[in-house]
DNA sequence: TCGGTTGAAGTTTTT
DNA sequence: CTTCAACCGA
């Protein structure tokens, strides 16, 4: 091997790859990576470095945000391992045996530590919605739902559970700072999620949240604690800013000298607080370590134009704590970003949709041009004109194929196969049966609760005369499913096959659906076992929806729309920001703190930042409102984003359009005075 | 007890 | 637009 390998790395690239591996310090590091500062292929070129240093792949832990990026370090690594190590590459395929979210990583484990940890090994995960419903059925059995003034919704509940957890905060605390409106609730709250705790522990059922809250309290404990911590040499973190408080305490466990531990992230780009992200983490992450840990700062950026960068960097600037450099790039050359007015979202769809056939006409693929937007309801009317005009494009973010009722069921049907303790999936698959309704499935699993072979539990069961024929056909298939007779995955197509009579009965467009289901087959084919295939869809659920049936072939040309919260991570040569106002960005829901506000500046910094060539930020100027008390009007006006103020302008080419015609009566696209719009969005819900 | 309907109310972003 | 509780007829 002549060519040295880290040849194409700057310097501060070379310094993040080679600390504590061939140059000196043993200690901790902390890689401040600016956007677009090729940190995954920094991170890439570390892990490659180890290996090649001798360090063993199999005891190299990464943990990643979402497991695309997993996947895609993973890859990164190994082809550049590729290329440096030669003959000893091939050896490598595969062999970094731990990489992916602190969700995953901790399902694996837990798992494997189960009986360690008084666990049932064959615990079923829940996501988000399983959560809310089980969250459901709890604050129904406290008699919580018929107060005389409303009690949160399910999922506002599983919020405020959700944040107590990840931010290791007191209820009281997480109800002051963010959830108020529901503090009253306090002491019911309480004995919400002291039961709903219970329930999920007697069901054998984990939600999101316990896989890193068991996880962190396996490594409180000495045993397994050190147990776990022994298998890994070194810890590798991709987007550190983004984690939270428990994540932190984790990773701590793991290695609390530092040593073997890189860290990186970019403290500009963190919009995840309300999942608790803790920002302190990645700021204070030096001070925790004695000696402090090292800091790189990869400030060289390598995606966009200056003038992109100037634009995005005058925002990010206003911000009010700021602790990572501006972003510098060689591109000169380039266009101002454009600030586009436009009249409502109907034109505001126009002139994305023609923009982005220009670009596809100058030999742009649609693949290399994003729409990014705050809330996913927002490329409706985009995603209208699209289908109009039949130009293909995926959606990331929003409704997610999973969500969808009949792949529920399904997934519900293999879920109580494999735990049938699991109450919120006995419940739904229950009741698909005609003539069986909450009280009957609730009195069914109370019978099978206690049971130690719940399929007799389930025969001893008499149903109600009216499910006679169907109830026979579930028990002949529970049976089926769980003696494993049918072998993977070969009893999903037992599974559809029973389904479809009900799916036929209770869906006007089965057909649809259905294909919904022979496609889920195919996902299914991917993965080894029914266990396999339900723990990693549950934790890596495919992300994205597009207007066809089913995500369309690879070898296709499809336009990316992505929330922002989405987009991260990615890069595009064309990018749009649709909503660029106040009300939007930032959202009105979110300017109740100055945090919060930050947050939000930070997003817009996130969506600028996408971008390689060409961005656009459109800003309409009127909203229609769909659901409008007595009295209201039928829109309201908005103004331009409070993060670009005047003194931002220069940074961009404002353009009107459609180019405003040269008739005196045209009416003004400014409006008459300025307007609080913000005040009277919050009116629309008074 | 089920299942469909009615009317009122409501915090975006995701592992 | 969606979710949730209440109501009513089988």
């Amino acid at each position: 091997m002549s060519a040295d390998p880290l040849a194409r790395l700057n310097e501060d690239q070379r310094r993040a790859v080679e600390h504590g591996v061939t140059t000196e310090g043993r200690g901790p590091l902390l890689i401040i990576a600016g956007a677009g500062s090729g940190k995954t292929n920094t991170l890439a070129h570390r892990v490659a470095h180890l290996i090649r240093n001798g360090a063993d792949p199999g005891r190299i832990l990464l943990l990643t945000f979402s497991r695309r990026a997993a996947g895609e370090m993973a890859r990164r690594v190994e082809r550049i391992a590729a290329a440096t190590l030669g003959d000893k590459a091939e050896a490598l395929a595969g062999a970094i045996l731990w990489s992916g979210t602190f969700h995953a990583i901790g399902a694996r484990l837990l798992r494997e530590y189960a009986a360690w940890l008084g666990l049932d090994p064959a615990f079923t995960i829940h996501d988000r919605e399983d959560s809310a419903d089980l969250m459901n059925l709890v604050r129904h059995e406290l008699g919580l739902s018929r107060k005389e003034s409303r009690f949160p919704q399910k999922s506002t509940c599983l919020s405020i559970y959700s944040r107590a957890v990840n931010a290791e905060m007191a209820l009281d605390q997480a109800l002051i700072e963010v959830f108020p409106w529901c503090a009253m609730w306090k002491e019911d709250l309480r004995g919400l999620f002291s039961a709903y705790v219970e329930a999920k522990q007697r069901q054998g059922v984990l939600d999101y949240d316990d896989l890193l809250l068991y996880f962190a309290h396996a490594m409180a404990e000495p045993q397994v604690g050190a147990a776990i911590a022994a298998r890994f040499d070194h810890v590798l973190v991709d987007e550190y800013q983004d984690t939270n408080r428990l994540q932190a305490s984790i990773l701590h466990a793991l290695k609390p000298s530092g040593e073997g531990l890189t860290v990186v992230g970019d403290d500009a780009q963190s919009i995840y607080s309300f999942r608790a992200a803790e920002i302190r983490n990645i700021l204070d992450f030096p001070a925790r370590f004695a000696p402090p840990a090292s800091v790189v700062t990869l400030a060289r950026n390598y995606r966009s134009t200056a003038p992109i960068l100037a634009a995005a960097n005058g925002v990010i600037g206003l911000a009010s704590e700021r602790f990572t450099k501006d972003l510098w790039t060689e591109k000169t050359a380039g266009e101002a970003p454009a600030l586009v007015t436009v009249r409502d979202e109907t034109d505001q769809a126009r002139y994305v949709v023609e923009r982005i056939l220009e670009k596809r006409e100058e030999g742009v693929a649609l693949k290399a041009q994003a729409v990014l937007f705050r809330a996913s309801h927002h490329s409706g009317p985009l995603e209208v004109e699209l289908t109009r005009r039949n130009i293909p494009f995926v959606k990331f973010g929003g409704l997610k194929f999973l969500d969808a009722a009949h792949v529920k069921d399904l997934l519900g049907v293999l879920r109580f196969a494999e735990n049938p303790r699991d109450r919120v999936a006995g419940f739904r698959v229950i009741q698909l049966m005609q003539g069986v309704g909450p009280t009957t499935a609730g009195k069914a699993l109370d019978g099978l609760a206690g049971a130690v072979d719940p399929l007799a539990a389930l025969l001893d069961f008499a149903p109600p005369a009216r499910a006679g024929e169907d109830w026979r056909d579930f028990i002949g298939l529970m049976t089926a499913l769980r003696s494993r007779q049918l072998g993977w995955p070969a009893e999903l197509a037992t599974v559809r096959s029973w389904y479809e009579p009900h799916l036929e009965r209770r869906h006007e467009d089965a057909a649809i659906r259905l294909l919904d289901l022979v496609q889920l087959e195919q996902i299914a084919a991917g993965y080894p076992s029914r266990e396999r295939f339900l723990t990693e869809l549950t934790l890596d659920p495919p992300d994205a929806t597009s207007d066809q049936s089913g995500v369309p072939l690879l070898d296709e040309d499809y336009l990316i729309l992505s929330t922002i919260h989405s987009a991260k991570g990615q890069e595009w040569s064309q990018v749009f920001v649709l909503n660029a106002v106040d009300g939007c960005i930032p959202s009105d829901l979110g300017t109740g703190s100055s945090a919060e506000i930050e947050e939000e500046r930070r997003l817009l910094y996130v969506a600028m930042t996408r971008a390689k060539t060409d961005l656009h930020l459109v800003m309409p100027q009127r909203f229609f409102v769909h659901q409008q008390g007595r009295g209201g009007d039928r829109h309201i006006y908005a103004s331009r984003t409070r993060f670009i103020p005047p003194a931002l302008l220069r940074h961009f080419r404002q353009v009107m359009w459609p180019m405003a015609r040269a008739t005196a009566t045209e009416a003004p696209l400014q409006p008459p005075a300025p307007i609080d719009i913000a005040a009277r969005m919050r009116g629309m819900w008074r």
